[in-house]
Parts: structure tokens; C-alpha cells; sequence
RNA sequence: GAGCCGUUAGCUCAGCCGGCAGAGCAUCUCCCUUUUAAGGAGAGGGUCGUUGGUUCGAAUCCAACACGGCUCACCA
């Protein structure tokens, strides 16, 4: 694909050109139109028909033409606002032939105003009779629209690449990529609006720092010209919350984009928004009833129950979610045991047993993870806790009381993905100081995505955390899930791409 | 990063055992005053992703590259 600017030479585009400087020449210019002041959207004329019918008052609406259907002194045509298509019909003997004339010089994609009382054609369809008309913007190429009849389409845009390129035309044309993209504001809305509900305040932390800490993964980096600092995008929302949380505001969030420098694929965009929750004085099994009310009230928000479907899939929310523990799940469904992960080298084997290459895993707590993945997780289709993670996937999570080798975290799983991620804050800086020096050692071993250490973070640690439960769900996951779409793409507007 | 698949008119797609580049929609001209995937008659529109190669001849076969999709790896 390539970007160029229309060309006279480009033939549709030179008829435009053409159209335009004729409307022009006649005294109307597209582009000089400001606002034009709508009655009713397209919605609310065929919910209100049978008043506005009746009572035969005028309506005023305005929106994109995306069909012309001429008939030599009459002609009908669809136009699409946010709210919808409907269709106007235009007379020669009602609008003048003055008027009337102006109308060869419209195109699929341009905006239109009219005016004029409603009625229904012969066949049924609810349209507006126009009086008087004003053009609101001229469209120079062309609009990809297809052919539609209520619900199907013909020749709409499928180019993927296009779609994702140009979502503007996809937004347009196609009803049903709109659908998932709204469902994802509404997710993000109904979240904060759950969350400052119950009173937690939503905070702006940096998305430039000097180190990324707070999740396993690798930043991308940049720099700042009158500081001469590197700094890096943030990988996570975490150390700077907790230093919030230090600093007395006990109940907070943050759902704010955080960017990871790796592979792009159906569940990956290089920047996603991240929701990060928490709460002092709570912990892991107060997140679970936030996680699972959050869950709930979004759930019921976009579908009015408790229930929706995924992939064909019949998914149920109500509270409480079963809670099970990993190596209680890794005994139920490969049959292994504590034992089997005794040492690294047992652990690999375990790994290898399972078809899961283990050349790159460095630590026990890792093979444990990717074992899970493989043989539990894509069971977890209902709703569940999955708890008590190994110590070394968990940095930030408190080690378990009498089995210091796991942590008081949980991942909560649906439809077999992993949707949420939370722990029992360390707030023992010692513990947290040992906790970056062990990172540090697993990157020198070849960890590359180790934990860094973050020295300014202990140093607020010191000064005194409260006991803090906190939370993190990937919205883009969520909203994907919850609009039944099997690709984050379908839940963003722009998707990472390659530049042209 | 690896494997597989795709890229032909503005849009959706055929054509791919090598032999003059096609259809529907859209566009343009003409007819048509309640149509609706409107209809009727006619016309224009292409660097077949790019660059090489094989061949008398390449959209078609081969190679490299570009972009995209899916799967895998990494991760959430």
C-alpha cells in the first residue's frame, strides 16, 4: 500500500474534483458549511415515527450519503449518522428543480443536512421527505461501501490490512467491527465507574522512567534531550502506585497504556492498557472479591446478567469464582507433584515429558508456569482463582506463611486465559531488597526479562507500607473476552502496524 | 525470530496444467417522480505487491524482497 495524495489523474478522484468545482460554480461550496443543527438522529425518527408521522413535523437530520438510488426526477437516499442509516427521498415537485439539479453532483461518502416531514414508502421503510437540503463536506475518494440489506452485506471492506490501516472506513462500512470497538469503551467505563464506587481514586504515575520495573518483560527505550537521561516506557503500573500507597492514599488505581518490546500476535499489541488496583489493609482474598464483583458488574453492565458467550462458549460470572492451588491443578491434570519439580533438572523433564521445549528456562518457578499453561490452563474455562505461585515468578507477591516457596497470589483464568493478577503486596523491605537481588542474579544466569532492582522503590518501602492487596487486569484481554472477539485487534482502534 | 497462507480494477473476488487480463458492485453517459442488493441501454477504468530469473512468450513456473493474516516462540 502506499500513501499519496490525490491526483486529478486518479479518474475518481478527478470527477470529485470536478463535482466539487461544479457545486462551487453554482454558489454551494461543501467545505463552507460550519454546523448544521439536527432534530433528531436516525435512531430516535424511526423510534418516534408513528408521533412524528401523525403530528407531520418537520425533522432535521444530517449525516454521510451511503447510498444513491436515482430514478430521473426523484431519487433516494441513505445517509448514516452515529446512530444509524435512513433513507430520504428527494422529488423534483418538492424540493425545485433548482435544488433538484444539485444532486448529480453528490457522491457516496458526502455530508448531508435536510429537512422535512416523515413518512413511510410503499414498501414499508421509514424515510424522510425532504424539503430543503444543505451540503455539509464533500468525500474526494472514494468510500469502499457495499451493498447492505439489513443486516448482510455485499462488497463491504475486508482487506484486513486496510480495515486496521484506515479503521476510520472499517467504522464506516462495517457494522460489525464497530460492535467489539464499543464494547471495549463500555468495559473501560464500567470499570471506573465500579472502582470510584467503592472509592478508589484513579492516579496518573510516569509512563517515563529511569527503570521498568513491576513485571517480567522488555521496555522499550528512549531519551530525554535537556536531561540527556535514558529512560525507558513503562512495562507496568506497580512500583509507582505502591509509593502512592506509601504516601497515604490508601485505595487507588491507575488503567493507563504500558508498553512491552515484543512480538505482535492476536493477544499481543506492543502497547495495551493495563488496570492496576490497590487497597491497603486488604489482601489476596480481598482482590478476589474485588476481581470477581469487578467481573460481575461489567458483565452485567453490557449484557444485563450474569452470563455471556465466548467462542460458543456459555460463560457464567456469578461470585465466587472455585479457588484451587497450582500444584493441586498440576496434580489433577498432568498428574504431578511437588516432587516432579524438586530440582531444575527434574523440572525440565517434567517440562520435556510434556512436549515444551526447555532450553531458555532458567528457574524452577518458570518450568512450573509454562507447564500450568500448557496442561491446566486451557481447562479453566468457568471462571477460577488459581493460587499459591511459585516464589521465584513472584517478586512483589508475600511468600506464603510455614511454605515460604510459594506467595499469596492468585491469577484468575476464564475461557482458559488468564484475565487478572494479584498478590499480597511485600511490604517487608528487607524481603524486597532480597527479592531484587535474587532478579538480579536470575538476569545474570540469562534471565533477560528479569525484575530489575529498584533502589528508589526500597527506599519507600522503608519509610512503611501498609499491608496492601493489589490487583492487575490486561483491559484489552478483558474487553476481548467480554466482546466475544478472538483478537485484540477487534477491541483496538489502532493496532500496532508495521509503518507503510 | 521461524513455518504456512495471502497480495489481480475504487471495493469484493475469479483466472494459476504458461498463449491478447475477467465478473459483480462502484464510476461515467442516456432513460426512469415511492426505490431499496431498484431497473433498462451503453462506456471508461489494470505497473496482476516489488525486483530478478526460466521461457519464443509469465498474473500463471522459480528465487529474493516488501506488506498482511494464521500458527509457534516471547509475553499479559
Amino acid at each position: 500500500m502506499s500513501v499519496e495524495q490525490p491526483q486529478e489523474t486518479d479518474e475518481l478522484v478527478a470527477q470529485r474534483l470536478a463535482k466539487l468545482a461544479s457545486l462551487r460554480a453554482r454558489g454551494v461550496d461543501p467545505f463552507a458549511a460550519e454546523r448544521f443543527d439536527r432534530t433528531h438522529l436516525a435512531e430516535e425518527v424511526r423510534e418516534r415515527f408513528d408521533a412524528l408521522a401523525e403530528s407531520g413535523e418537520k425533522v432535521a437530520v444530517c449525516g454521510r450519503i451511503v447510498a444513491i438510488r436515482t430514478m430521473g426526477k426523484a431519487a433516494f437516499v441513505h445517509i448514516l449518522d452515529a446512530s444509524g442509516r435512513i433513507q430520504v427521498y428527494f422529488k423534483l415537485d418538492n424540493v425545485g428543480p433548482e435544488a433538484f439539479s444539485l444532486l448529480e453532483f453528490f457522491d457516496v461518502g458526502d455530508f448531508l443536512g435536510i429537512h422535512g416531514p416523515v413518512f413511510r414508502t410503499r414498501t414499508g421503510e421509514i424515510t424522510i421527505q425532504v424539503q430543503t437540503f444543505d451540503i455539509l463536506g464533500k468525500a474526494l475518494r472514494p468510500l469502499p461501501v457495499g451493498k447492505q440489506k439489513g443486516e448482510e452485506q455485499w462488497y463491504a471492506l475486508q482487506d484486513v490490512e486496510q480495515r486496521y490501516r484506515q479503521r476510520y472506513l472499517d467504522l464506516i462500512v462495517n457494522p460489525r467491527a464497530r460492535e467489539p470497538l464499543l464494547k471495549r469503551i463500555q468495559v473501560v467505563s464500567e470499570v471506573r465507574r465500579f472502582l470510584e464506587g467503592r472509592g478508589f481514586l484513579e492516579v496518573e504515575t510516569p509512563v517515563l522512567q529511569p527503570l521498568a520495573g513491576g513485571a517480567a518483560a522488555r521496555p522499550f527505550l528512549t531519551h530525554h534531550n535537556a536531561l540527556d537521561a535514558d529512560l525507558h516506557l513503562r512495562i507496568s503500573l506497580e512500583l509507582y502506585l505502591k509509593r502512592l500507597v506509601v504516601g497515604n492514599l490508601e485505595k487507588v488505581f491507575e488503567m493507563s497504556k504500558v508498553f512491552r518490546n515484543e512480538g505482535i500476535s492476536p493477544r499481543h499489541n506492543p502497547e495495551y492498557t493495563l488496570l492496576e488496583v490497590y487497597e491497603a489493609y486488604t489482601d489476596l482474598e480481598g482482590m478476589m472479591a474485588l476481581t470477581e464483583s469487578l467481573v460481575d458488574h461489567v458483565t452485567r453492565a453490557l449484557y444485563g446478567g450474569r452470563k455471556f458467550t465466548y467462542a460458543g462458549t456459555e460463560i457464567d460470572v456469578t461470585p465466587p469464582w472455585p479457588r484451587r492451588s497450582m500444584m493441586e491443578l498440576l496434580e489433577a491434570c498432568a498428574g504431578l507433584t511437588r516432587d516432579d519439580f524438586a530440582t531444575l533438572a527434574r523440572a525440565r523433564a517434567a517440562g520435556e515429558r510434556l512436549g515444551l521445549p526447555m532450553e531458555k528456562e532458567h528457574t524452577i518457578g518458570g518450568i512450573i508456569d509454562k507447564v500450568f499453561e500448557k496442561a491446566c490452563q486451557p481447562g479453566l474455562v468457568q471462571p477460577a482463582f488459581v493460587t499459591d505461585f511459585p516464589l521465584d515468578l513472584s517478586p512483589l507477591a508475600k511468600k506464603k506463611p510455614g511454605d515460604p516457596w510459594l506467595t499469596r497470589r492468585f491469577e484468575a483464568h476464564i475461557a482458559g486465559q488468564e484475565i487478572a493478577n494479584a498478590f499480597s503486596e511485600v511490604n517487608d523491605p528487607i524481603d524486597q531488597r532480597q527479592r531484587f537481588e535474587e532478579q538480579r542474579r536470575m538476569r545474570e544466569a540469562g534471565e533477560e526479562d528479569a525484575h530489575p532492582y529498584d533502589a528508589d522503590f526500597l527506599r519507600a518501602l522503608e519509610h512503611g507500607m501498609p499491608p496492601t492487596g493489589g490487583l492487575g487486569i490486561g483491559i484489552d484481554r478483558l474487553a476481548a473476552l467480554l466482546a466475544d472477539v478472538p483478537s485484540l485487534r477487534d477491541v483496538i482502534f489502532f493496532p500496532q502496524m508495521r509503518p507503510e
